[in-house]
DNA sequence: ATTTAAACGAGACGGTACGTCACGTCTTTAG
DNA sequence: CTAAAGACGTGACGTACCGTCTCGTTTAAAT
């Protein structure tokens, strides 16, 4: 199975002109911070890139898709900017610490314009596009979560958690409510609700009775 | 303040078609069902709800209005097939069961088409529209949180919840984690599912034993 | 028979704006003659005639349509600013001499641009395309020629032509020559061409003396 | 002066293809053909021919100019292909009759697809490009009008023909209508029609009195 | 025979225009 | 006299070719 329709030729990747994804990957995120994702036109990102609408066309399928590289390009660099070798969640020993930590990280990153235009923007388009939505999580979301799991994996080996827990449903239980609250708008998504979320969700899980026992 | 700008002189709601309001909800429910949000126009639903454009336009500010207030009509329909005098979460006296009940139908709910293409819609839509996002939230789910939250109250006032849980938190708690599997397709939205989370939640926050009140 | 595809709906005639439609064929014609058929653009004629593409492909097939339309309104104009009761070729009862008269003003008007390069336009349009060539014909030439062969014939009936002369074959061999040069370019367009070429036309048709009548 | 310009730096015709000038030749008389002039691209020519685009630019500077070229080789196979010492028009002592076996020839020429497509195309690029109308009149047409003009000259010294008559006038007076109804379509293009007109042309211009006389 | 420079097939590129679609407004017409 | 029908100006769509510009790869003249 290939991601393009087998009658259409390929472009030849190799021959690809780098000057040029890049400065499409980076109108295409400045204008989706500046006009929002319905008003984004693939146009004003090729006049914006100094490069021809068929150069889009060639290589990305629609302007979620172009969104979507601009992010995993985004979220690298982002990841290049905090350390060269990071190794996923700290682990000091202090499950609810490290995951508060983290967590607000992604709180603020929610409210960061920088990176909640093309948040919302892939989030509306995975939406009502399937195929999207499939590479958004595989490809933007998965390996975050891996992450979280593998904290909550460590910790389970070290005592701190039930052997039985379900470390996949833990997880959404940390990213769900915080992703409702952002998307949804019910209620200021702030350093407390993450912290408050925490505690929550580790209430009903730790093996030694730290939330809940009293 | 009024939703419509003070200058536009407002139609007067007196005179609505109310057979040509039906007939645009109902176009619109059908059109985004068959053809998905991204290829619903305003000028199919005119057409298949035998009605002129300027009708829309004069009572709706965009497709996705139409949408929700088709989505409001659809859940009216849907409160009222089931019991004419529904009066929220059954409350049998086991926290558990009634919630898992409500959350099975939500996830049934989230896998049948029909509701399925305009709630995907809403949400695609609201991702990126914040005015439209309010409306949606406190119109549909609003509601639907305040139901799940009054049958918290009543466990913890019946003694099956620690007397200083945080209600909100609980619902989101409830809610997000499913929204987010549906929306993200992070894995299959199943009864199960539905089940443990409610079982992971309440684990967490029951005042006595762990998840049933005994 | 229609001039439209039976599938396609066909626009209201009764609600075509004539603004818009004058505005078009003006815009055609003025940028015919700037930039030149080839250059001419359906954009170009839009911008320029303050108008939607759509508007002009609502009521016609190809730019090559809009200019045929546009010289059809063009020679309307011509015709009525010349005199209001134009009843063809004069008749002074000296047919060479009639004849150098017209033929000369056709000479003026391949060398006028304003007349020109419309010409020239609809020329190549209807070189590979006969079905334009063929209203081409019919609407714009056809008329024209009937006025020479309407002139032949009162010649004829009144004895300076020769009774079996075919008037068809001479109509088309004083046009003929003309085009062809205008179109050809293998020499110059003049009067003294026009002269010398009704007398040698009418030099093998003449009745009785070799030019004029005597 | 040069056909290019100066500071281009020219190809040079030592080492060129000639293998694929022929292909590039060849494929754009059969592409003309099947697809007419209109939708003939470079692109197309090129991919036919299994040849580069640049290969195409580097020798010509427009498709018009191929078409010209291939034209020319048309012209010279039918040429060669009719006999290897062509001297042009037969001089049989009667020029009615050699006239109009030329005539009827080109009228056939006309009808015959394969070298009306190509025709029709010179014609429509010349119609709107002074240049090429020029490389086409002198290379393709001036020399088989001057085998007319060549036929006529030996008439005229032989008798046949007035001493003043203007060679040059009668020639376009032959093939001036032919092409005129070619390319107008005003009546069909016949053998009769060409005997008729040669008959009419030599009528007024005849040294003794064969048609006029009676 | 080897070098080497140009022509070559291929096709990505920045562009322009295409012809279509839907937008939201405005006008006409038929019930 | 109200709506349906739909023409209008606008603007983006996705496609087709334009003519230019690299890329390796022949290929043929000059070493």
């Amino acid at each position: 199975m290939s991601s393009r329709s087998p009658d259409a030729k390929a472009p030849d990747p190799a021959r690809r002109s780098d000057r040029s994804r890049r400065a499409i990957l980076d109108a295409a995120l400045s204008l989706v911070s500046e006009v929002g994702y319905n008003k984004l036109t693939i146009e004003a990102i090729a006049a914006r890139a100094g490069v021809g609408k068929q150069t889009i066309y060639r290589w990305w399928p629609s302007k979620a898709a172009v969104l979507l590289d601009a992010s995993l390009a985004l979220a690298d660099d982002a990841k290049e900017e905090v350390e060269g070798d990071w190794t996923g969640i700290p682990d000091t020993g202090d499950l609810a610490a490290d995951l508060k930590l983290v967590l607000r990280a992604t709180v603020d990153q929610f409210n960061d314009e920088k990176y909640e235009a093309p948040m919302r923007a892939l989030t509306a388009a995975g939406a009502t596009d399937p195929e999207l939505s499939a590479r958004f999580t595989e490809q933007l979301l998965r390996p975050q979560l891996a992450l979280y799991e593998e904290r909550l994996r460590a910790a389970r080996e070290a005592g701190g958690l039930a052997a039985d827990v379900d470390l996949g449903l833990t997880v959404e239980m940390l990213v769900g409510p915080l992703t409702y609250r952002w998307l949804m708008g019910t209620a200021p998504l702030t350093h407390a609700f993450a912290d408050e979320l925490v505690d929550r969700v580790l209430g009903g899980v730790a093996g030694v009775s730290k939330v809940t026992e009293a």
